[in-house]
DNA sequence: GGGTAAACGAGACGGTACGTCAAGTCTTTAG
DNA sequence: CTAAAGACTTGACGTACCGTCTCGTTTACCC
């Protein structure tokens, strides 16, 4: 895969959390006192995604990150709505996820290699099972809800529709239909699966999805 | 509504606690000892359940589950995995549902039918949220996601599944589709925006989501 | 030690909880029926006092005999008024003490001797720690109070009492001394030294213990 | 009583919750927030010491000593490492007991008053109970333990022992002899006395007590 | 360039819920 | 019919986090 892809990450961040050759020495005890506001964020956020994808919502908890950044709980209350709001952000900081979705004047083509990259991202990375356990947490927790819908699903719906605009005027796809719709029956789908998942994610699945929306399935 | 549906339930069981002719007279306190066990399961499982409808997941934790029930934390440990498989065991028990996918004839009619009565319970029940939230909190939950599959989402989409083969048996529907993908793109697409709420689950939605599935969206 | 003494006992049961050759096979799952009362009672008694012995009084709880005697609560609640007096019971059932003051005619000798025994069972077998620990539970368990009263310190006094009253009618000992005190200070000063061990109880303890009350220990 | 003695409580302190002209009003709901470690470690021992006092051992839970301190479990555990060592420390902060030895020059004399002095406290107070039930729980409560040896009959052992070290440098009382074996025959016999109850502590045994461990009671 | 205020770390605090254990009571069922 | 079996309520256990709050420290900014 040379390009990246709508609703797909580059790559996870490393968190290289020190050489081994570096003894066990002096801690490198740090005052408490104040230190620049950007840097602690930055350390909180790498603990957090580091957390997140290590170990999962399960584990994730404001007293742990605290710990692991080696701030106090109090600065993260401060910043943060909920412990799902920096799970999230955590995770932005961690994935470095670039939102594309180019066009090579085939809507189908465009559309599979989009669906595809998303199905290899969810099964192929441990960023499947974040998502499935960040929505799965914003269910019981407005802030984090809120901030899914406007920096996750709400961006990449948009990308998607304009997508599929564009190949209207093209002339590719049908005046009078929902795009919206379209995304919730081929992104939509592939959550389903994530969340419930009672059938698995593939290539051949990824196909079907577009190819039934794009020709119908009548006989 | 005058008959019922694949996904949908039929009605919710009337939580009463009593009369409120009853005097506030003699509490009948209860002894510590043996009560018959399916009585005291079907105690929990009406607290479980009322509990869930009343005041969502948030507020379900297994002590408040007890306290109301009258029971206590160690009988629920024992024959429940999980909060989540309580909390799932409650719906069932609270929600009667029926699962049914009658056929007409015309598979279009019947798929809209069926559509059109899960988004309205999705949006005008409180089942919507249940659902939702048990959904979330099997993300991090092993044993609410086994049950979840098995007895929730398994058995509804087989009947799904079952419904378009006889319908490609009277020649409506295509050789060659495979049939589980369009349940993700039909009700997969409803827990999309269930579960993500970008944007309203309509009357218009799920129409438009049988129309794309059926005849495809190609110009 | 080719007697024995006052306080002391004989030895301790041999837990022989069935033969190596015996498989792991079926746990030869008995019904529920009823069983011989005194069958019953010896596997109660036998398991209560190995309890006792191996683990201490932390470790004993009336579930933890019931299961290891094979029998069931109830059983026992009917027999044994607190887990105390079941405790109590179990270390003399598997103790077989025995109570003798033997005379030889000179009280100093006499009087050393079982006090050195008594010091010796304290502390060079396990029966010291079991009956430091029934004598703690007793202090907020009425029935064992009672039954260690009647059934061990009780009796044990008299003895004691009795052998000096003879002495005294050997004119050995002062009219007008009141044994009973006597043996406070004497057993009493042990029970002290195992209860609240500032001081362990030594061969020399013992000695002084009877040579200060005998004669004094004014310059 | 004049003066105070060795082993014995100047007075119990006054559990007063507030005065009853305080009207209910505002109840001053305390926030969640941290408040000075002082504070509450004062309120706790007052709870604790007033519900040892009041309910006896067998209601000493750290629950309820959590609930009336109006603390959390977690700061008590945090502090003390058993319920017995909360225990111990809540009887010495309520019982204002003071340790004294004072000589007169006549060593019967002082060990006469002092024993005395003790008896009346385990049979006219609430600390006899106290005592013997903080000493059986010792029995199955190794930090208890430690804590009893270390603050309570370590300390009033050495101070009897420098006593009669004292009244042996007048002359009093003969060299060679162990003055620890004294303690345990003096105020060790109380204690049997208190934990074995088969007979009463009396004003008579007391001085019976002194009497026959300074003279002897030989023919 | 020193003084001050904001932001920080540390972590104790009151809480809620967890999952476990034993005590003691009561129903069911086997013999 | 009766006693063993074992399911039940109760209540305390000790732990984990929650979100709040106090403290003392340290930097950054302003005068």
């Amino acid at each position: 895969m040379t390009s990246s892809f709508l609703w797909t990450l580059r790559s996870f961040k490393h968190f290289v959390n020190g050489s081994s050759i570096c003894q066990a020495g002096p801690v490198e005890k740090r005052g408490r006192g104040r230190r620049p506001a950007a840097q602690v964020r930055g350390e909180i956020l790498d603990a957090a995604g580091k957390l997140l994808l290590d170990e999962g919502m399960g584990a994730f908890t404001i007293e742990r990150v605290a710990a692991e950044a080696g701030a106090s709980k109090t600065t993260i209350y401060k910043w943060w709505a909920s412990k799902g709001a920096l799970a999230l952000d955590g995770y932005f900081h961690a994935v470095e996820s670039t939102l594309a979705f180019p066009d090579t004047g085939d809507i189908e083509r465009d559309l599979l290699t989009q669906i595809r990259a998303f199905a290899r991202l969810l099964t192929r990375t441990r960023a499947g099972r974040v998502i499935a356990e960040l929505i799965g947490q914003a269910q019981t927790d407005e802030d984090l809800a809120a901030a899914l819908l406007e920096h996750y699903s709400g961006p990449r719906r948009q990308l998607a529709v304009a997508a599929m605009e564009r190949a209207r005027e093209r002339g590719e796809l049908a005046a009078g239909v929902d795009f919206e719709v379209v995304v919730d029956q081929l992104w939509g789908a592939c959550y389903h699966r994530l969340l419930l998942p009672n059938l698995p994610i593939t290539e051949k699945f990824a196909t079907s999805l577009v190819r039934n929306v794009l020709r119908g399935i009548r006989a």
